[in-house]
Order: structure tokens, then sequence, then C-alpha cells
DNA sequence: CTAGAGCGCTCG
DNA sequence: GTACGAGCGCTCTAGC
């Protein structure tokens, strides 16, 4: 087939950019053996290519080929505008070494491998289809990218080589609505969060499609905008006609580039199996090497083995028992830096901090422990006391003998936990790196077994050192009670002996390792890498600055507050015991039951799991229409609740050093994905009731410096229309409409403008009860309606949304076969509950409807996290709470409008580049002098 | 005396 | 027997 490109020739374009990061997301982190260069990327690239190879052999086969690539950063695009691809994530650090070896990989192979600087791949495809087009032959471009769908058409159409489909033009009708010959239309309207190409705001590719088709093409489309019948999307298109053009040339590929190529050039040729196999042997591909050697046949030739197998992936389980016994103590300098420089060499090494209790804000460090391999751990004692140093009133401070001074053994340690070369292993390292960055250690890198195993085993168990050893090691760690005790005789750490604490301390380095080289390589082939490097492990430091800034209480607020409580309480408590008769503990259920339900007979009564009569708040509240010792109850218990748990338990966590109350987030702490709050916990501060939010006002904001609130509008609602694909809703939430009005309006056949508030709140709770995996008993109780009623509004709703009914059914369905769901983001939430029979299998299945919902939005959330101290910096601003859909920053009056215009912008945009949501994402932003006054 | 279960209430 | 996901303070009791 020597000679020009023309008739009966057939051009295979592969995008090679594309299959360079999916080959490197898709597999799991491979090195080179010999020296640990991360190849693959590489490694799937050469098997794709050979795969490719292999089978264009028939009659069909191409004449020519080439793989394109992307080359440079900066292309005509940028110069068009500035924000094109701005958005788009660094390449990471492991990728960028293998891009040169994807290139020589191809040229390895034989096959014409072409870039040029300042182009996109998708430009130079386009050029050649065009070209190729033109001279007569056939193209097929080897790619799922939907920007190349573009040119498909006569003699030209694509491949999706991963699912081995065809898209022709039927693909992109399908896909786009239109031909091939509009989709710049489409796309110019729709826009594309990906590569940042604005697009017409509030449309997306269905409204894009409709508008195209109408109106014929964009053109007509902006000169005839006046014509369109919705009011919003005509602005749109009237105002943002610069922004809409100018996408389309952001979308529209180039088919006219200059090539210092001709298609000639792209001639398929045979690989050399020499050079071929000295650069997969280079690489030390051991199974591809032997395969090509075979079918060319010729000796394979060899791959040294590597001097050592410190690097195995899998790490097999022959280590050595875990022993208290064999632990070293370490008790001088030398020992210190024998250590410290074998865990320097190895770059991975376990990291344990001992302390004098459970809050990191308050309690000293004790010891730090260290394991650099299985079986090989150390504990480094620096503030033990003497044991004969007695208990109680008589303790001294005595020191205990063999210890390294604190300071001199923190500035050895301090370079090796701050070395960005060594990763720091930790179980739950959040509170190690607390308690380090208060004696001046900032410890990064880090890894987290805790959070790896959320990751993996999210919804199974909990994510405790002693479960996991116990589960995944078959081993009890030595518990803590056995060197501490119990109760009021309880000891604290360094009252330990040495020789106990180092078994103890040393154990939990040496099972953290162990579990991070079981865990580690599991993340891949669970497919929660992502979920881990994104979600879980870059949150820790953020929550961790978050957790050390605390938020300002003020506790003279606080204090008046408890003491017209108490007031108010034993008024109300002198009313009750009149009313009932008798003096009584008002606070005891049990005692009040047996008051309601037999001294005075009022009916309603029944018993809970321990054959006591229950007295919640909606029983007294219907008991109040037949007796007024209910309502009083009631309104002790409110004050009650206010009292302990918020005016004066509040108090007590006020840290006497910064005079500010340091929550502490559980990260692992639901199993949705969102986090908990506790110690205190900052999640359920009051806000529903007018006397509860006084309690906010007590959360201030020191001299010159404003509390700003910004929370996510409906966000689980916003969830749910995407993923079920509901267009009303979807629809609704674009047109920034009521959404709970719009629900009322649709079922109910109300107008909006006649919409009661008392059918919006039927609606309201109709909306929710679907978030929470609805049922017509829970309905009727939340909105005090007959259950059969509340069924008909149910099964109204499900009628009107089938698309709801049915995305319910499919996660049940889903989470039955797999036993788990997953959110948009890939995190997964087993339900191993999901098959339970009886009144179980209720509960296992709401929560698997409700999971994928409140686990998206708390995974979108968590990515505003993790960008915001970016997004931020140089702000006098620092972010301080998280509650589930609100994030509270503390700033200086004089920047409040940047903090909002660059918070809520991260916020907004969260979801992408991973997820592109078909509903807007909408950002409320408040601001005072307290949380009261923000919210 | 202490740990833990149960209840009830707070939040999203 | 039921709305989903959390934490915590109080009461009460089983068991040391």
């Amino acid at each position: 087939m020597a000679g020009n490109f023309g008739k009966g020739c057939h051009l295979h374009l592969i995008d090679g950019s594309a299959y360079i990061f999916r080959a490197f997301h898709a597999l799991p982190p491979l090195t080179r053996k010999s020296d640990g260069l991360p190849i693959g990327a590489v490694s799937g690239f050469c098997n794709m290519l050979h795969r490719y190879v292999e089978g264009n052999t028939g009659p069909d086969a191409p004449t020519h080929v080439a793989v394109v690539f992307d080359k440079g950063s900066h292309t005509f695009r940028n110069d068009l505008y500035d924000q094109y691809k701005a958005n788009r994530e660094a390449m990471p650090e492991d990728l960028r070494p293998q891009i040169p070896l994807t290139r020589e990989a191809t040229e390895a192979f034989n096959i014409a491998c072409k870039e040029i600087e300042g182009f996109e791949a998708d430009d130079i495809m386009a050029t050649l289809a065009c070209r190729a087009r033109e001279a007569g032959g056939r193209v097929t471009i080897l790619s799922s990218d939907k920007d190349l769908m573009q040119l498909v058409g006569e003699g030209v159409e694509m491949l999706d080589p991963m699912k081995n489909k065809v898209i022709d033009r039927d693909g992109v009708l399908e896909k786009f609505g239109v031909g091939p010959e509009r989709v710049v239309d489409v796309q110019a309207l729709a826009g594309d969060s990906v590569d940042n190409v604005p697009g017409a705001p509030g449309i997306g590719i269905k409204t894009a499609a409709l508008l195209i088709n109408e109106f014929g093409s964009l053109e007509d489309l902006l000169d005839r905008a006046e014509e369109i019948k919705q009011p919003k999307r005509r602005q749109t298109l009237i105002e943002k006609r610069d922004q809409i053009e100018l996408s389309k040339r952001l979308v529209q590929l180039d088919c006219d580039m200059e090539l210092p190529f001709t298609l000639d050039d792209l001639e398929v040729k045979e690989p050399d199996p020499e050079v071929l196999l000295g650069f997969l042997t280079k690489m030390e591909f051991r199974s591809l090497t032997k395969r090509i050697a075979d079918n060319a046949g010729v000796e394979a030739p060899a791959i040294p083995e590597p001097a050592t197998a410190a690097d195995a992936p899998e790490a097999a389980p022959d280590w050595p028992a875990i022993d208290a016994a064999s632990y070293e103590c370490v008790s001088d300098m030398e020992a210190l830096h024998r250590w410290i420089a074998r865990a320097t060499d190895l770059g991975t090494v376990a990291v344990d901090t001992e302390t004098t209790g459970l809050n990191e804000m308050l309690c000293d460090l004790v010891g730090v422990s260290l394991a650099v391999a299985p079986g090989e751990a150390c504990y480094i004692p620096l503030a033990h006391l003497a044991e004969d140093s007695g208990e109680g009133l008589f303790a001294s401070d005595a020191v205990a003998e063999g210890q390294l001074p604190m300071d001199q053994a923190l500035a050895a340690l301090k370079p090796l936990l701050e070395d960005a070369a060594v990763m720091k292993i930790g179980q739950n390292m959040k509170y190690d790196a607390k308690v380090l960055s208060r004696y001046g250690i900032e410890i990064a890198p880090i890894d987290d077994t805790m959070l790896m195993s959320y990751a993996l085993h999210g919804g199974e168990h909990q994510h405790g050192m002693d479960t996991l050893a116990e589960r995944y090691l078959s081993h009890t760690p030595i518990p803590i009670k056995e060197l501490l005790g119990t109760g009021k005789s309880q000891i604290t750490f360094d009252r330990v002996p040495l020789d106990k604490a180092t078994g103890y301390a040393a154990e939990d380095a040496d099972v953290t390792l162990r579990l991070a080289l079981t865990f580690k390589p599991q993340l891949h082939r669970a497919r929660v890498t992502r979920v881990y490097e994104t979600l879980e492990r870059p949150l820790v430091p953020v929550l961790k600055t978050m957790e050390m800034a605390g938020i300002a209480v003020d506790r003279g607020t606080l204090s008046r507050m408890s003491g017209k409580f108490a007031q108010k309480m034993a008024e109300l408590e002198a009313e009750i015991h009149e009313l009932a008769g008798e003096k009584f503990n008002v606070g005891s259920p049990a005692q009040l039951g047996d008051i309601l339900f037999e001294k005075m007979s009022l009916p309603g009564g029944k018993r809970g799991k321990t054959g006591k009569y229950s007295t919640p708040a909606d029983v007294l509240e219907d008991l109040a229409t037949e007796h007024d010792l209910p309502g009083r109850v009631l309104d002790w218990r409110q004050l009650s609740k206010l009292k302990s748990t918020y005016t004066d338990a509040l108090q007590e966590h006020i840290n006497p050093d910064t005079g500010r109350v340091h929550t502490s987030y559980v990260q692992t702490g639901a199993n949705t994905g969102r986090l908990a709050s506790a110690d205190p916990n900052l999640q359920n501060i009051p806000v529903r009731s007018e006397e509860g939010r006084r309690i906010r006002e007590a959360f201030v904001a020191p001299e010159g410096k404003v509390l700003v609130s910004l929370d996510y509008s409906q966000i689980e609602l916003r969830i749910l229309a995407h993923m079920a694909g509901i267009d009303a809703l979807k629809e609704a939430f674009r047109q920034g409409q009521d959404i709970h009005a719009m629900t009322a309006s649709e079922m109910f056949n109300v107008p909006m403008d006649q919409m009661t508030p008392e059918v919006r709140r039927q609606a309201k709770a109709i909306n929710f009860g679907v978030i929470y995996g609805i049922s017509g008993f829970g309905l009727a109780r939340n909105l005090r309606i007959p259950r059969a009623e509340a069924q008909g509004f149910i099964d109204r709703y499900f009628e009107r949304f089938p698309g709801i009914k049915q995305y319910m059914d499919d996660t049940v369905a889903f989470a039955q076969e797999h036993k788990r769901v997953e959110t948009l983001f890939g995190r997964v939430i087993h339900t191993p509950e999901i098959g339970a029979k009886g009144p179980r299998a209720g509960f296992a299945k709401r929560a698997a409807i409700n999971a994928p919902i409140q686990g998206t939005a708390a995974d979108i959330i968590r990515r505003a996290m993790v960008r915001m101290p970016e997004a931020i910096e140089g702000l006098p601003a620092k972010m301080l709470l998280q509650v589930h859909d609100e994030l509270l920053f503390e700033v200086e009056a004089g920047a409040v409008d940047d903090l909002i215009g660059a918070a809520r912008s991260v916020m907004e945009g969260a979801a992408e580049p991973v997820v592109k949501l078909d509903v807007p994402l909408v950002v409320d932003a408040g601001q005072g002098a307290n949380w009261a006054e923000a919210h």
C-alpha cells in the first residue's frame, strides 16, 4: 500500500493522551522494580498498543495509523479565553515522568507518534480526519471523547475502544440529540465544566438540542432569540450572546492546521522486534516481553530480578508474630538516630504518639513509637514519671530514668516527621498531628489506616485499631485498661512503667504498619483509591487546622442563660408537682409515665423495650389537649435540654489556654461519608426554636472580626433530582423555583400563585420523606394524618414522578445484588443488612436509598473543604466549623465580601470536574457578630 | 461504685 | 415496627 493516501485507504487515529489518563487511573500504582519509577500508565498503554496491533490484521485493517498527543498547556484557546481548562486538576506527580515514556513506547511499536507544541490532540486529529476524507479515504477515531464527535460523518466514525462500540451518526444523535454537524452548536450552549467552557448558564445538553433543533442552527437561534417562549431562557440567550459565541469557538476543532507531516507519513509499518523488545525490557514488563518475543519467534531477553524485594506490592504475610516483649525502648540519642536513619532510608514509617489524655488540645505528649517493618518497632519515652512517684496528693514529678530529654528527642524527630520524602503512617493521624503540632512539629506527608479502612469497609464495621487488628491481623492488642486501670483509680500514661509502655506503644505502631501494608494494595482493587486520595487523606490537615482554630464562645452569655433556665425550671417543676399531686423526678420518663398513664389514666400509653411507659414529645403534645401537665413537662424538657447540653456543658469545653471551644470531627463517624462532631458536638447547636437559637448568640467573632456562614441550598434534593433524573425537578432548580411549592403544585394541581402554606408544608414533608426512603407510616406520623391518606400522597407522588420510584427500586436492587451502594464520587457504602428479614429489612432498604444521596452531598462539601485553604489563602479568614451543608468562617470585617466570593465559588463548583451535575449548586451566605446573626 | 442500655432531644 | 444520618445528658439497673 505504498504511495499516496487516497481511495481505499483507512486511517486510524488514536487519542493517546486520553489513553494514558485512563490507564493511569484504572491501574494500580505499578512501579519498575529496579528503581521504583512509576510505570503503571506506560504498562497499560503498551498493553493497549499490543492488543491494538494484534487485533487489526484482517481485511479491514488500517493502512495508516497515528497516535496523537496533546503538547504544552497553552493553546490558542487560552488566548481566546484565559479561563479555558482553568479548573483542570494538576497532573498527578506519578504520571508526569510517564508521559515521555509513552511517546517512546509508540515509536517502539513503530507507530507514527504526532504532537505539536501548543496544540491539542483533538485539533491534530480533526485536521488529519478532514484531509483523509477529502482524499477519499476512511477514518476511524479510537476515542470516546465527546469533543471529537463533531468529526463524525460520511467516511468518519469513532470507536470507543473500551466498550468496543462504534459511534456513528446515530451514536452522536443519541448523545447530543443533534447530528455531528450541529454538535458544536449544542456544546456552545451547554458548555463544559471539565474544560471550563462557559456556555449558556442554566442550559444543558438536552435543552440545547431542543433549541438547535427548533431554530436550525446556533446562529439562527441567537439572531431570533427574541422568539424563545421561556422568559428566563430568552434573557440568557440575549444577554450571554458573546459568551456563547466564544464557547463555540472554544469547542470548534481546527480542521485546517498546518501540519509538518503528511498522511503518507502515517503508513502502517511492522514493528522491529529488536527495538520493541529493547524498550519493553528496559521497562521491565515481564509478561508483555515474553508474549511479544514468543509471537516473533525469538527468545525473550532476560530481565534481572531486583536486588531487594522490599517494595513487593503483595507483602506476603510471612510476618513475624506480634510480640510486645520484642520491641526496643529507645533511651539514648545514638539509638534514636539509628531508628530515624532507618525510617528515612525506607521512606515509610508508622508513627504513634502516647499522651496523658484523650483531648488532644489539652493533653501532654508522653512518648512516640515508630515501626519500620512488621515486628520492628520501638518506643521513645519522653515524659514518663518515676515509678515510685506516688499517686494522688502524694504524686511527685520525679522523672523516670532512661529517657531522652524531650526537646532534644523532638528536635531529632522533627526532620523525619516533616520529611516530604518519608510517608508517615498512623491510625487516626489527625490526633497525633494535633498533639505534635502543639510541640512545633507539622507532620507530613501522612497515610491513615483508619481512613483506608473507612474507604474500603465503610458500613461493614467500625474502624478503631482494636477492631481492625482483630479482623485483619487476627490479633488482640494489649487493652489500654491493662496499663491504666479504670474508674477512679485510673492513672495517666506518664505513670506507666517504661517496659509496659514500650510493649503497648510499639505494638500500636507495629499493628498500624501491618494494617497499612494490608489495606494500601486493596484500595485500587476495591476502586476506592480516588475516594481515599481526594476525600479522606487530604481532609486530615484541613480538619486539624479547623479544630485547632476553635471558635470563640462567650462564657458570660451562656452563664446568664443558665441562670434564667434554672429559675424557670424550678417554677415549672413546682407547677408540675402541684398538678401531679406528688413530687417526682420530672427528668425521669419512667416516673412521668406512671403518673400520666397509671395515676391519671390518660390515654395513649405505650410501653418501651424495658416495659416502661414511653413519653416522647409527640405523645405529650397530643396529651396536652387533655391536661395541663404534659405541656408543662414539655416546657421543662426544652429548658432542661438547653441548660444541661448547651449552656452548662459548653462552658466546660472552653479551653483555658485559647479561650475557645475546639470540637473534634470524626471523619469515619457516619457510614454515609458525613463527618460527626464530638467533644463537644457543634453540629447540633439549637436553631429551630426561638429560645434555642439564642444559644448561638454565645458563638461570637472576636473584636474586629465577623462570622460568615455559607450553606448549600437544598443540596440533597438537587442530588436526588440529578441521580434519579427527574426532568421536572431539575428544570425547577435551574429556574430557581421554590421546589416544595412546585412539588405541591404538581401533586395537588394547585397553581403556584395560589399555593397555601399548608399544602406546601405537606409537599415539603414528602420531599424529605423521599430522601429518607419514604413509608406511609413515617409520613403519616410526621404529618399527623391517617396512614391511608399519607399512602395516597405517596402514590400520587410516584405517579407524578415515576423516576423517583424507579431510582428507589433500582438502588435497593443494586444493594441486594452487591451488598453495597455508591455515591457519585465512588464512595462505597456497604449494606450488609440488606438481606435481613423482619423489621431490619425495612431499615436496611431505607438506609440504602438514603446513603447515595446523603453521601454524595457529604462528598461535595468535603471536596469544597479540601480546596478551601488554597482558595482563601491570603485572606484574613479562617474556616472554623462544618455542619453537613454549612461552612462557618471567621473573617476580618474588611474582607467579608472577598471571603464570601471565594468560598462560594469553591462550594458551588465543588462537584466539578469529576461530576457534572444536571442541576446548579446554590450557596446562601450570611454574616454577623455571632452565629445566630450569621446563619 | 461503675459501665452500659434506654430514652429523649438537638442538628442537617 | 418504620421515616435517613449523627452525639450527648440523664436515669436506671445489673453486676462488681
